[in-house]
DNA sequence: CCCGGAAGTATAGAGCGTCTATATATCGAC
DNA sequence: GTCGATATATAGACGCTCTATACTTCCGGG
C-alpha cells in the first residue's frame, strides 16, 4: 500500500521509494531493500506496477516503477481495508 | 496488545478472548486459536499474563489468564508504539 | 589518479507470527 | 445418543520482514 501511495506522485526506483516513505513518515518507518524488492516483484507480478530501466537524476542506471490503473484500484481497496483494520483496533482499545 | 486490552476487564480463558476481541472490534477482528494459543504461550513466557485452571460459568473447565503488573506496563508500551506505528502510516498516506 | 562514500539492484537464509487442519474432551438439549 | 457449543492444544504450511552479503557505478577530495 505505502509503495503504490509513494507512486502516485510519478515513477520512481526502488530506491528513491525507500527514500521517499522514510521522508514522509518523518523517519517513523524504514523499510529495508531485503523486504522492498521481494515486494516490488510481487506488486509487478501482479500487475499493480510496471518496471523499466531508465538513467536516474544522478546519472546511474536505475529500475523505474510507474503505477499501473489496476495498482491505482488496488491502492483505493487496499486503503479502504487498511481504515476497516485500523478502526476495529481501535474499536477493541477504546471498549468500555 | 489485544489480548492484554481484553484482559484488563478481569481474567478470562483463552475461548473467552478470542469472543473478546471478535465482539469488541464488531466481527471486524477473527482471531483463530491457532494463533491465539500460541500467542498466550508467549505472552505468558514474557511474564505479561499468568494462568489458572479454574471452571468456566458454562461449568467446563478452562484456563483462565489475567494481567499482571508487567503486563499493565506492556500495553501501555505497545499502544504507544501501534499509535505512533499508525500515525507514521497515515503521515505517507495523506502527504501531499 | 585513486579511493571512499553514496547511489543503486539483488538474493539467500533466518526468524517470527499467522493461518489451516486436526485431535481431543465435556456439557446441555432434544 | 448424538449434535452443537464450549474449550484446549499442536503440527505444518505460508507469507513477509529482516540481516547479511554481493555487486556496479558515479562523483568528489586528497
Amino acid at each position: 500500500m505505502l509503495v503504490l501511495r509513494t507512486l502516485i506522485f510519478g515513477p520512481l526506483h526502488g530506491y528513491g521509494i525507500a527514500k521517499a516513505i522514510r521522508t514522509t513518515s518523518n523517519e517513523a518507518l524504514d523499510i529495508e531493500f531485503g523486504s522492498l524488492y521481494p515486494a516490488l516483484k510481487r506488486l509487478e507480478l501482479k500487475g499493480w506496477i510496471a518496471s523499466k530501466w531508465d538513467i536516474s537524476e544522478l546519472n546511474r542506471k536505475a529500475k523505474f516503477y510507474r503505477m499501473t490503473p489496476l495498482g491505482k484500484k488496488q491502492l483505493v481497496d487496499e486503503q479502504a481495508k487498511w481504515n476497516h483494520f485500523v478502526a476495529a483496533i481501535a474499536s477493541v482499545m477504546e471498549g468500555e
